[in-house]
DNA sequence: CCGCGTATTTAGATCGATCTACTACTTTGC
DNA sequence: GCAAAGTAGTAGATCGATCTAAATACGCGG
């Protein structure tokens, strides 16, 4: 009879549910919850009698008493940071679609802004947590997590042990490095990720091995990993430099690209470029950008899927996932790059 | 004496601090969360009870008993929008340094998924809700998370009504184009933003005006609003058409520039290019980029403090706050912009 | 028509905090 | 010396769901 919900009274609850139903609170419960072990007939009763009371669920009285929030925690360590802003949208989808929320907390590569998140999570009783660990944060927050029973997936970024989805860094930038000595570059370098993790020593591990492999010497060109600092960098490099470079990422690369401009020098053409992550601009760029792609949404889904199935079975070993990347070869390397002093002409006569 | 938490045994209840204190349940309550109510002494024993216990404070049992969960709600239109994505950390920023958490939803622009994420926040006993208006949100929108006493606060894009912080569009193209004005341009097009949305009709009155004020026709280039397809619509345009073009937004004025290198065409020399936000990259774009600057963090951080207000008295008035912008003056405009034609030579001298 | 197993439904305790209203004990005022 | 006012602490109800264990209904063989 209700049926507009009235914002001066109360919001209806379970019970009232019940009584214009016309059973017990325990079964309204259990047919809001679509329980089997209710007759069809029951179920759709309450659920119409919820439905002209305009019933609301109550979550946070779930939670208290089953111990299960349907929320998890996030932490990123910088969304502003395209990939990551990617791969966020990803776990979001991927727990939306459970039926889970996502707590986020950008922890701006802070460990004590990120111990604080994780304490804060903890109090709001997530179900889990899901996580790029900020640099310098010790393999044994595993440990403490575990001990505080809340599930750990890390994404991208990780430890030796522990749950984990992230791309094969190492394949990647060996494919892109081969893809260059191929073209034939001998004087290739790595720019960018100085950092000590995980990714940063992997993606410099498969350049490295490649390189060593046909006999050539590495080259790591240190500088922090955006597109300022790369740029500024690139631009100081003199044409006596490498002639091609393994980017850390594709915002490194788009530095680099920039900083080559700003020296008088043609990306692709005077120096080549490779990036990692192949982020949505990357196909867009000038010129289109060959870069190593892992997408950052199928990372997140993967994490979020193992978290979840961790959360059902908190005893099964931790499961770890590689995602294998595909070098996506555009112009920035080299190969097709049709140049704008070429087109100038073309476009005169 | 306790010590070390142990994780087989239960987490520690309010009740066990108490006990371990020796007050009241209701005592120790009053102690942790501070309350003057108590002796200072009090408040101290029962706190160093509790961090001898590792108690844990449970926020899901406050939450179902007082009515406040410390949880807002934020509706994201797209995360991967570097613009949104320093807007999201504003927020989180602001909101965390306040005791709040942030649940995060991204709508995609789906106002579909933007009700079905209100309904799940709603469920979640948020305390309020931070949003941009997914594109083709009816105002009655306001009036429905009014009945259902939720407070919210729009950002960036908004209504004619409700709490709201966001830029002082019409005044950022005026700068803008009234800057492009006075380096001599005449044939100014406006690039970008075709949805009718607030943000948008916005940035087109302020730069009609400012054209019409010079009794000059306003020219709209329709184009969506990410670099991709900017790229592409900017690569078509023939050397009769604009000498300048006022984008929509920084993303668009990227696309606008390596279109026009596609084209052979040098952005800031053959077309003066501004943008809008100022987002990270813009500075160290080349050409830098000029572009006017709303800070993605200050709407955040805006928007954050009258949610908050909001939430501690929702009788008040909506209030509404429009951030002052600055045109940021940079290369990209055409001024003092060193072009690589002119550097390589000057290299090879 | 009884007993037994299965299918449904239910009563009442429970999760862990907060809130209201009350007690006990001081202090103050006159 | 006694009422009024103030201070510090407490008992017990309460928020709104879930969970456990038990009651009831139903079907069927004997």
């Amino acid at each position: 009879m209700a049926g507009i919900p009235n914002p001066a009274t109360k919001r209806a609850r379970i019970a009232d549910v019940a009584l214009e139903a016309g059973v017990a609170r325990s079964t309204a419960a259990l047919a809001l919850r679509d329980s089997p072990r209710l007759r069809v007939e029951t179920r759709l009763a309450v659920q119409q009698a919820a439905e002209r009371l305009g019933y609301v669920y109550n979550r946070s009285a779930a939670r208290l008493r089953s111990g299960r929030s349907y929320v998890i925690g996030m932490l990123v360590c910088e969304i502003t940071n395209p990939f990551y802003a990617e791969l966020t949208a990803g776990v979001q989808a991927a727990l939306e679609s459970a039926g889970y929320a996502v707590l986020l907390a950008n922890t701006a590569e802070s460990p004590v802004r990120q111990r604080r998140m994780l304490e804060r999570f903890r109090e709001q009783s997530v179900d889990g947590i899901i996580m790029m660990p900020a640099t310098g944060t010790p393999a044994s927050l595993l440990d403490e997590l575990d001990e505080w029973g809340l599930p750990c997936v890390t994404v991208v970024r990780g430890f030796r042990r522990g749950a984990h989805a992230g791309p094969d860094n190492a394949t990647g930038t060996r494919l892109a490095t081969e893809h260059l000595l191929r073209l034939g570059h001998r004087d290739i370098a790595f720019l960018g990720g100085a950092a000590r993790n995980s990714v940063s020593s992997g993606r410099w591990e498969g350049y490295a091995r490649a390189m060593t492999a046909s006999g050539l010497m590495p080259l790591h060109l240190p500088c922090r990993t955006d597109m300022g600092e790369a740029s500024d960098f690139v631009a100081t490099l003199t044409s006596a430099g490498p002639t091609a470079l393994v980017c850390f990422n594709d915002s490194v690369a788009f530095g680099a690209s920039l900083g080559l401009l700003r020296a008088g020098r043609q990306p692709g053409r005077d120096v080549a470029l490779t990036g990692f992550d192949d982020i949505r601009e990357a196909s867009s760029w000038f010129p289109p950008l060959t870069t190593v792609r892992v997408a950052a949404v199928d990372i997140g889904i993967a994490g979020a899927r193992i978290l979840l199935d961790r959360i059902q079975d908190p005893s099964a070993p931790a499961r770890r996932e590689t995602l294998a990347p595909t070098l996506m070869v555009r112009a920035s390397c080299g190969a097709g790059l049709r140049l704008p002093a070429a087109r100038r002409k073309a476009r005169t006569t």
